[in-house]
DNA sequence: CCAATAATTAAACAACTGTTCATATGTTTG
DNA sequence: CAAACATATGAACAGTTGTTTAATTATTGG
Protein backbone atom coordinates (compact mmCIF):
# COMPACT_ATOMS: atom_id res chain seq x y z
CA UNK A 1 0.00 0.00 0.00
CA UNK A 2 1.32 3.19 -1.16
CA UNK A 3 1.85 6.48 1.60
CA UNK A 4 -0.95 8.32 -0.82
CA UNK A 5 -3.12 5.32 -0.47
CA UNK A 6 -2.91 6.10 3.42
CA UNK A 7 -3.23 8.84 3.26
CA UNK A 8 -6.53 8.73 1.12
CA UNK A 9 -7.84 5.35 3.62
CA UNK A 10 -6.75 8.04 6.41
CA UNK A 11 -9.41 10.95 5.39
CA UNK A 12 -11.87 8.48 4.27
CA UNK A 13 -11.90 6.53 7.57
CA UNK A 14 -11.94 10.62 9.47
CA UNK A 15 -15.10 11.15 7.35
CA UNK A 16 -16.80 7.62 8.26
CA UNK A 17 -15.40 8.22 12.29
CA UNK A 18 -17.67 11.57 12.64
CA UNK A 19 -20.49 9.72 11.16
CA UNK A 20 -19.69 6.82 13.12
CA UNK A 21 -21.84 8.06 16.56
CA UNK A 22 -25.47 8.22 16.81
CA UNK A 23 -25.39 11.58 18.33
CA UNK A 24 -23.28 13.33 15.04
CA UNK A 25 -25.15 11.15 13.15
CA UNK A 26 -28.70 12.04 14.25
CA UNK A 27 -27.74 15.51 13.90
CA UNK A 28 -26.40 14.97 10.56
CA UNK A 29 -30.11 13.77 9.94
CA UNK A 30 -31.93 16.46 10.61
CA UNK A 31 -29.69 19.00 9.07
CA UNK A 32 -30.13 16.53 6.14
CA UNK A 33 -33.54 18.56 5.50
CA UNK A 34 -32.56 21.46 5.08
CA UNK A 35 -30.55 24.92 7.10
CA UNK A 36 -31.43 24.23 10.78
CA UNK A 37 -30.58 26.63 13.72
CA UNK A 38 -28.86 25.07 16.75
CA UNK A 39 -31.50 24.96 19.09
CA UNK A 40 -33.93 23.45 16.47
CA UNK A 41 -31.37 20.62 16.02
CA UNK A 42 -31.23 20.71 19.50
CA UNK A 43 -34.66 19.81 20.23
CA UNK A 44 -35.19 17.65 17.37
CA UNK A 45 -32.47 15.41 18.54
CA UNK A 46 -32.71 15.74 22.28
CA UNK A 47 -29.53 16.58 22.65
CA UNK A 48 -28.40 19.49 25.03
CA UNK A 49 -27.64 22.64 22.65
CA UNK A 50 -23.78 22.72 24.09
CA UNK A 51 -23.51 18.85 23.27
CA UNK A 52 -24.90 19.78 19.44
CA UNK A 53 -22.64 22.82 19.47
CA UNK A 54 -19.63 20.93 20.31
CA UNK A 55 -20.68 18.04 17.64
CA UNK A 56 -20.99 20.63 14.81
CA UNK A 57 -17.61 22.26 15.66
CA UNK A 58 -16.40 18.68 14.44
CA UNK A 59 -18.82 18.28 11.40
CA UNK A 60 -17.62 21.55 10.26
CA UNK A 61 -13.96 20.97 10.61
CA UNK A 62 -14.39 17.82 8.55
CA UNK A 63 -16.45 19.30 6.36
CA UNK A 64 -19.62 17.58 6.57
CA UNK A 65 -21.44 20.67 7.43
CA UNK A 66 -21.51 24.09 6.82
CA UNK A 67 -22.19 27.12 9.17
CA UNK A 68 -23.95 30.20 8.07
CA UNK A 69 -25.08 32.82 10.61
CA UNK A 70 -28.75 34.83 10.42
CA UNK A 71 -29.01 37.47 13.30
CA UNK A 72 -28.63 35.79 16.25
CA UNK A 73 -28.87 32.10 15.03
CA UNK A 74 -26.47 30.65 13.39
CA UNK A 75 -28.15 27.49 10.69
CA UNK A 76 -26.36 24.33 9.45
CA UNK A 77 -26.50 22.75 6.26
CA UNK A 78 -25.00 19.67 4.73
CA UNK A 79 -21.78 20.22 2.83
CA UNK A 80 -21.97 17.74 0.15
CA UNK A 81 -24.19 15.98 -1.85
CA UNK A 82 -22.61 12.67 -1.18
CA UNK A 83 -23.45 12.56 1.84
CA UNK A 84 -26.76 12.18 1.69
CA UNK A 85 -26.15 9.21 -1.06
CA UNK A 86 -23.85 7.51 1.47
CA UNK A 87 -26.61 7.77 4.23
CA UNK A 88 -29.51 6.64 2.14
CA UNK A 89 -27.42 3.85 0.73
CA UNK A 90 -26.11 2.79 3.82
CA UNK A 91 -30.07 2.82 5.32
CA UNK A 92 -30.55 0.29 2.69
CA UNK A 93 -27.62 -2.18 3.62
CA UNK A 94 -28.69 -1.50 7.56
CA UNK A 95 -32.67 -1.97 6.75
CA UNK A 96 -31.97 -5.76 4.86
CA UNK A 97 -32.33 -8.42 6.91
CA UNK A 98 -30.13 -11.10 7.84
CA UNK A 99 -29.93 -13.79 5.08
CA UNK A 100 -31.75 -17.01 7.28
CA UNK A 101 -28.26 -19.27 6.91
CA UNK A 102 -26.11 -17.04 8.65
CA UNK A 103 -25.71 -17.29 12.54
CA UNK A 104 -24.70 -13.69 14.17
CA UNK A 105 -21.97 -15.58 16.73
CA UNK A 106 -21.26 -12.62 18.18
CA UNK A 107 -22.62 -9.35 18.49
CA UNK A 108 -21.32 -5.91 18.02
CA UNK A 109 -21.70 -3.87 21.45
CA UNK A 110 -24.66 -1.95 21.29
CA UNK B 1 -37.60 11.59 16.63
CA UNK B 2 -39.94 8.43 16.95
CA UNK B 3 -37.84 5.38 18.50
CA UNK B 4 -37.27 3.13 15.69
CA UNK B 5 -35.89 6.00 14.02
CA UNK B 6 -33.35 6.07 17.24
CA UNK B 7 -32.92 2.43 17.04
CA UNK B 8 -31.87 2.56 12.88
CA UNK B 9 -29.91 5.61 13.47
CA UNK B 10 -27.64 3.39 16.23
CA UNK B 11 -27.67 0.51 13.49
CA UNK B 12 -25.86 3.53 11.10
CA UNK B 13 -23.71 4.28 13.24
CA UNK B 14 -22.50 0.80 14.31
CA UNK B 15 -21.57 0.47 10.79
CA UNK B 16 -20.11 4.02 10.07
CA UNK B 17 -18.53 3.08 13.18
CA UNK B 18 -16.67 0.13 12.05
CA UNK B 19 -15.77 1.86 8.63
CA UNK B 20 -14.30 4.99 11.44
CA UNK B 21 -11.18 3.60 11.79
CA UNK B 22 -7.83 3.06 9.31
CA UNK B 23 -6.77 0.13 10.26
CA UNK B 24 -10.63 -1.49 9.39
CA UNK B 25 -10.69 0.48 6.65
CA UNK B 26 -7.58 -0.29 5.05
CA UNK B 27 -8.53 -4.18 5.65
CA UNK B 28 -12.06 -3.17 4.26
CA UNK B 29 -10.21 -2.25 0.83
CA UNK B 30 -8.12 -5.22 1.03
CA UNK B 31 -11.10 -7.64 1.33
CA UNK B 32 -12.98 -5.59 -1.23
CA UNK B 33 -10.77 -6.56 -3.95
CA UNK B 34 -11.71 -10.25 -3.30
CA UNK B 35 -11.64 -13.19 -0.52
CA UNK B 36 -8.22 -13.26 1.11
CA UNK B 37 -6.75 -14.86 3.97
CA UNK B 38 -5.96 -13.36 7.47
CA UNK B 39 -2.35 -13.45 6.54
CA UNK B 40 -2.38 -11.91 3.26
CA UNK B 41 -4.33 -8.60 4.76
CA UNK B 42 -2.02 -8.19 7.80
CA UNK B 43 1.17 -8.12 4.93
CA UNK B 44 -0.85 -5.86 2.40
CA UNK B 45 -1.93 -3.66 5.37
CA UNK B 46 1.36 -3.93 7.29
CA UNK B 47 -1.10 -4.78 10.56
CA UNK B 48 -0.35 -7.77 13.05
CA UNK B 49 -2.15 -10.93 12.03
CA UNK B 50 -3.37 -10.60 15.85
CA UNK B 51 -4.90 -7.09 15.35
CA UNK B 52 -6.10 -8.18 12.07
CA UNK B 53 -8.16 -10.44 13.49
CA UNK B 54 -9.31 -8.79 16.19
CA UNK B 55 -10.53 -5.80 13.88
CA UNK B 56 -12.20 -9.08 11.50
CA UNK B 57 -13.81 -10.33 14.61
CA UNK B 58 -15.53 -6.51 14.68
CA UNK B 59 -16.09 -6.20 10.96
CA UNK B 60 -17.94 -9.79 11.05
CA UNK B 61 -20.13 -8.97 13.80
CA UNK B 62 -21.06 -5.93 11.97
CA UNK B 63 -21.62 -8.39 9.10
CA UNK B 64 -19.91 -6.14 6.95
CA UNK B 65 -17.02 -9.21 6.25
CA UNK B 66 -18.07 -13.00 5.67
CA UNK B 67 -15.90 -15.52 6.44
CA UNK B 68 -15.06 -18.99 5.23
CA UNK B 69 -12.52 -21.45 6.15
CA UNK B 70 -10.32 -23.23 3.52
CA UNK B 71 -7.82 -25.84 5.24
CA UNK B 72 -5.73 -23.87 7.39
CA UNK B 73 -6.63 -20.40 5.93
CA UNK B 74 -9.82 -18.26 6.45
CA UNK B 75 -11.00 -16.39 3.88
CA UNK B 76 -12.61 -12.88 4.52
CA UNK B 77 -14.89 -11.21 2.06
CA UNK B 78 -16.82 -8.19 2.25
CA UNK B 79 -20.13 -8.89 3.39
CA UNK B 80 -22.60 -6.29 1.31
CA UNK B 81 -23.04 -4.84 -1.96
CA UNK B 82 -23.88 -1.46 -0.31
CA UNK B 83 -20.16 -1.57 1.24
CA UNK B 84 -18.95 -0.80 -2.14
CA UNK B 85 -20.45 1.97 -3.29
CA UNK B 86 -20.55 3.58 -0.12
CA UNK B 87 -17.29 3.51 -0.37
CA UNK B 88 -16.72 5.03 -3.70
CA UNK B 89 -18.88 7.41 -3.30
CA UNK B 90 -17.26 8.53 0.09
CA UNK B 91 -13.60 8.28 -1.79
CA UNK B 92 -15.12 10.89 -4.55
CA UNK B 93 -16.09 13.52 -1.31
CA UNK B 94 -12.96 12.99 -0.30
CA UNK B 95 -10.81 13.62 -3.49
CA UNK B 96 -12.75 17.01 -4.07
CA UNK B 97 -10.71 19.66 -3.37
CA UNK B 98 -12.10 22.66 -0.69
CA UNK B 99 -13.71 24.95 -3.15
CA UNK B 100 -11.95 28.37 -2.65
CA UNK B 101 -13.81 30.65 -1.29
CA UNK B 102 -14.16 28.15 2.38
CA UNK B 103 -11.73 28.76 4.84
CA UNK B 104 -10.58 25.59 6.82
CA UNK B 105 -10.51 27.44 10.21
CA UNK B 106 -10.23 23.68 12.51
CA UNK B 107 -8.93 21.23 11.52
CA UNK B 108 -9.97 17.80 12.99
CA UNK B 109 -7.71 15.76 14.37
CA UNK B 110 -5.02 13.71 12.48
C1' DC C 1 -25.72 50.62 27.63
C1' DC C 2 -28.33 46.67 29.77
C1' DA C 3 -30.95 42.72 29.43
C1' DA C 4 -32.15 38.75 26.78
C1' DT C 5 -31.39 35.30 23.51
C1' DA C 6 -28.30 32.08 20.79
C1' DA C 7 -24.27 29.81 20.29
C1' DT C 8 -19.59 28.66 21.53
C1' DT C 9 -15.91 27.35 24.50
C1' DA C 10 -13.22 25.34 28.58
C1' DA C 11 -12.30 22.13 32.03
C1' DA C 12 -12.98 17.73 33.90
C1' DC C 13 -14.27 12.95 33.97
C1' DA C 14 -15.92 8.27 32.96
C1' DA C 15 -16.17 5.11 29.39
C1' DC C 16 -14.52 3.17 25.38
C1' DT C 17 -11.11 1.82 21.74
C1' DG C 18 -7.00 0.33 19.35
C1' DT C 19 -2.95 -1.86 20.09
C1' DT C 20 0.57 -5.16 21.90
C1' DC C 21 2.19 -9.29 23.86
C1' DA C 22 1.37 -13.75 25.32
C1' DT C 23 -1.36 -17.80 25.04
C1' DA C 24 -4.77 -20.85 23.03
C1' DT C 25 -7.35 -23.09 19.36
C1' DG C 26 -7.86 -25.38 15.07
C1' DT C 27 -5.87 -27.67 10.87
C1' DT C 28 -2.75 -30.10 7.94
C1' DT C 29 1.33 -32.97 7.19
C1' DG C 30 5.23 -36.14 8.65
C1' DC D 1 0.88 -38.18 17.87
C1' DA D 2 4.01 -34.28 17.30
C1' DA D 3 5.46 -30.38 14.82
C1' DA D 4 4.33 -26.51 12.04
C1' DC D 5 1.37 -23.29 10.35
C1' DA D 6 -2.80 -20.06 10.46
C1' DT D 7 -5.95 -17.83 13.07
C1' DA D 8 -8.21 -16.54 17.24
C1' DT D 9 -8.56 -15.01 21.99
C1' DG D 10 -7.43 -12.78 26.68
C1' DA D 11 -5.49 -9.44 29.58
C1' DA D 12 -3.63 -5.11 30.12
C1' DC D 13 -2.48 -0.35 28.97
C1' DA D 14 -2.29 4.32 26.81
C1' DG D 15 -4.82 7.35 24.39
C1' DT D 16 -9.01 9.12 22.71
C1' DT D 17 -13.95 10.31 22.88
C1' DG D 18 -18.61 11.81 24.28
C1' DT D 19 -20.87 14.13 27.71
C1' DT D 20 -21.89 17.48 31.48
C1' DT D 21 -21.62 21.74 33.89
C1' DA D 22 -20.27 26.33 34.03
C1' DA D 23 -18.61 30.32 32.08
C1' DT D 24 -18.00 33.24 27.71
C1' DT D 25 -18.73 35.39 23.47
C1' DA D 26 -21.88 37.32 19.67
C1' DT D 27 -26.10 39.62 18.35
C1' DT D 28 -30.43 42.01 18.78
C1' DG D 29 -33.99 44.96 21.12
C1' DG D 30 -35.42 48.28 24.69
Amino acid sequence: MTASTQQQVAALAEVFHLMGDPSRLSILMVVLEGARPVAEIAAATGLSASLVSHHLRLLRAGRLVRAERRGKQVFYTVDDAHIRSVLTDMAEHVAEPAPAGRAPRAKAKA
